[in-house]
Order: structure tokens, then C-alpha cells, then sequence
DNA sequence: TCCCGCCTAGTCAAATTTGATTAGCAGGCA
DNA sequence: TGCCTGCTAATCAAATTTGACTAGGCGGGA
């Protein structure tokens, strides 16, 4: 699943309460979150993942009030949706794969980190640091080994900055675990959970 | 010009002492760097590319020895193709754009850099660091003031992990400056620069 | 009233990417 | 010899992405 289809499934399911989204709706949350900076959300990637995710049966086209203005369709999560949703979500948070476009497909699960309940996204990045860890190690063998080895030396520099992006990115998620452990965020647990708390931009 | 088209007009170059390279040559090279991990070489993209490249006008067809084995097309740099490396590699150092979709553009040119003369390399990495610092600056006043604006929190703490990869860029970039000025690499102007510094892997 | 510009909502052709698949040849081995 | 495996080299249909463009309605100034 592409960050894209996430990004939708999550904004969508964000709308579950108030009975669905249409695209432009989801279109202007994410551009409200600059996701068109950091993820690719052009329109036509948005209307085409609505329907992908629709023909597969994780979204189901919801009846229109049918206001005014030009045609509009709706869509909510299904069980199959939502579920696809919590497994996606927590995939994301574990996996580091990808060097540099992996901070591009962590983010698109960041943003919906206060879906899960606490203990649950404290145990995930708890695993993830395992992980970035490992990487580091990797990263850090390759350049003490490397140096001799083949590969013309840029390539070694590349392993340099992806350490100094490891390390960045374990100190942080350190502070995000001990954030959360102390309580910040209103996660899907605590009362007063908002769903996914967006702020309120639904104009329908 | 996307990344995989950079990486495949800059390997056609790297092999350009030598007559021109063929896609599963190229293929090769980038997979030899991870480059399927870091950046997206699967090999219909690098076909697809080459191909592109050439009606562009930028990469020309050179006819092959015809040796024994399956179809092979060759190609090498052009005027044109040589000068479009190198206005996309200065601009790719320069520019710090897409926060997290960045660090995989960048990737890219940095592989090539050592085909830069070494003063004209430290200038632009010097400039991109005047970026950088602009950008840092950027996403700290967002976090600054946003805490009580819109957005839900946790959009803050996309802001807050780029914050943390902005100083890493920082440092690395200062460092590898730092060690440019002394001297590592050979650079396009050194004596003994060898057009790119591949390690031999030539097959054909 | 009429026109202009802007916001809403979404479509569409063209470009690109994905990754499974084809096909020739060489080497090992039974 | 005959077969199977693995490497070289590239193609192709299907999926996805890009981003320019259509089209209706609304508010406001001339």
C-alpha cells in the first residue's frame, strides 16, 4: 500500500464520524498538512486511490445528500477498511527499510499515531528504535569495512549522511516514546479521543 | 528531471571513456549502489529512461560491436546531455525543497559530485547550507507558534522530526565541506580524475 | 445587472513506474 | 549428448501518478 492510499484511507476514516468524505475533502485536509510537500497528493492520485480502495472493498460509496454545487461522492471505511487501516498504520511504524524514502513513508503513519491506543504506539516505536538501532549498526559496519572495499567513495559519503539521519531519527523517536509515556497527545484510549482529530475543515 | 533519470544520465556518462554504456549495464552500476533501495531502479524504469533520454536528444545511440548475446543497445552523452547533467546536478546540491522527499533527491546528485571541479562542488554546498539554515529557521518558528494554532498536534511532530534531520543535514554537510577544502576525493580538476570514478564493472 | 475572479469538485490523456516474463547462451553434471 | 540452472538483456501489459483542464456556483464591484 502506498503512503497515497494511507493518507486517504486515514482522512476518510478522520470523516467517519460526520458520515464520509468526498476527494476534495480529502484533498484539502492533506493540503492543510502540506502533504502535498512531503507525500504526493495531486488531485488525480486522491480521486484514483478513492476508487481503488473503494473497488477493493476497503471504502463504500455513501449516498449523497446531493446539496447544491457540482457532483460529489462520499465514501466511509467498511470493517475491512478499518482494518486494513490499524494493520497499514502499525506496519508503517515498525519498518525502517528504505534509507531516504523511508522517512517520507514514516511520516504518512505519523500523522495518524494518535489512532492507536498508548500502550500500543509505545511498544511500536519502542520496537522501531530496536530496528533504527540495527540499522544504525549496519550502516555504521558498512562504512568501517567499506572504505577499502570496492564502490567508488561517494557512495560511502551517502552511508554517512543516511548514519547522521539514523541518529537523528533515534534520538527522536526516544523523546516522541517518553512524550507519550508521560502522557501528551490524546490517544484512541484516553478519553475524549476525537476520532483522529483534525482539526474541523469540512465545509460540505 | 527525476531521480532515476539523473542516475541513468550520469552512469551513461561514468562509461562514456568507454564507448557508451547499455541499460543492464546501467542497471548494474545502480544496483551496485542500493540504488533500488534509495532510490527506484526497477529496470523498466532505467529502459524507459534511456529511451526518453535519447529522443530528448540528450543521450544518442551508438551502434553496438554486436557481439554474441541478445539485443544491445548502447547509448553515450551528447553536448546536449552533458550540459543537462551538469545544470541538474548543481541544481539538486542547491535545492533543499521537499523535506522528506529531499534527502532521496539529493541522494542522488551526491553520488555524482566528484564530477564537479572542487571549488565550484564547495560553493554549492556551501549555498545549500545557507538553505538549509533557512529552512531549519522555517520549520522551528512553525513549531514555535503553531503549538496553539490549527492543525492537530501531531502534524507538529512531523515538524519536529524534520527539525531533528535538518540539523543532521547540517552537520553532515558541514563536515563533508570541510573535508572537501582538505583535499578528499579527486575531484573533475584533480590530476588522475577518472570521468566519474566508477569501480569497473563493465561486463560487455 | 453583468462580468470577473475565486472556490468547489472532479475528470482525463499522457507520462511514468512496476515487476513479471521472454529469450539467448554458457557451464556443470549425469 | 541432453538437461537444468543461472546470467545477460530487455520488453510489455497493467497500475499509478502527473497536473492541466472542465464546469458550476457565489460574492462583489462597476
Amino acid at each position: 500500500m502506498s503512503a497515497t492510499r494511507l493518507l486517504v484511507l486515514g482522512v476518510v476514516r478522520m470523516h467517519g464520524a460526520t458520515g464520509g468524505a468526498h476527494g476534495y475533502q480529502v484533498r484539502r485536509e492533506l493540503l492543510s498538512w502540506s502533504a502535498d510537500k512531503w507525500a504526493n497528493v495531486q488531485p488525480g492520485s486522491i480521486y484514483h486511490a478513492l476508487k481503488r480502495l473503494a473497488l477493493e472493498g476497503l471504502l463504500e460509496q455513501v449516498e449523497t445528500p446531493q446539496g447544491k454545487g457540482p457532483d460529489r461522492l462520499a465514501y466511509t471505511l467498511t470493517g475491512a477498511g478499518e482494518d486494513a487501516f490499524q494493520q497499514e498504520l502499525q506496519q508503517r511504524i515498525v519498518d525502517v527499510d528504505g534509507a531516504a524514502g523511508g522517512a517520507y513513508e514514516f511520516s504518512a503513519a505519523l500523522v495518524f499515531l494518535t489512532a492507536l491506543p498508548r500502550a500500543l504506539a509505545v511498544d511500536l516505536l519502542e520496537y522501531r528504535l530496536v530496528q533504527l538501532d540495527g540499522q544504525r549498526r549496519n550502516v555504521a559496519a558498512v562504512l568501517d569495512k567499506g572504505i577499502e572495499w570496492g564502490q567508488p567513495a561517494h557512495v560511502n559519503e551517502l552511508y554517512r549522511l543516511w548514519l547522521a539521519h539514523c541518529d537523528a531519527d533515534i534520538s527522536w523517536t526516544s523523546d516522541l516514546v517518553a512524550r507519550l509515556r508521560a502522557g501528551e497527545y490524546v490517544m484512541a484510549d484516553d478519553a475524549g479521543h476525537d476520532f483522529g482529530s483534525a482539526a474541523p475543515s469540512a465545509t460540505s
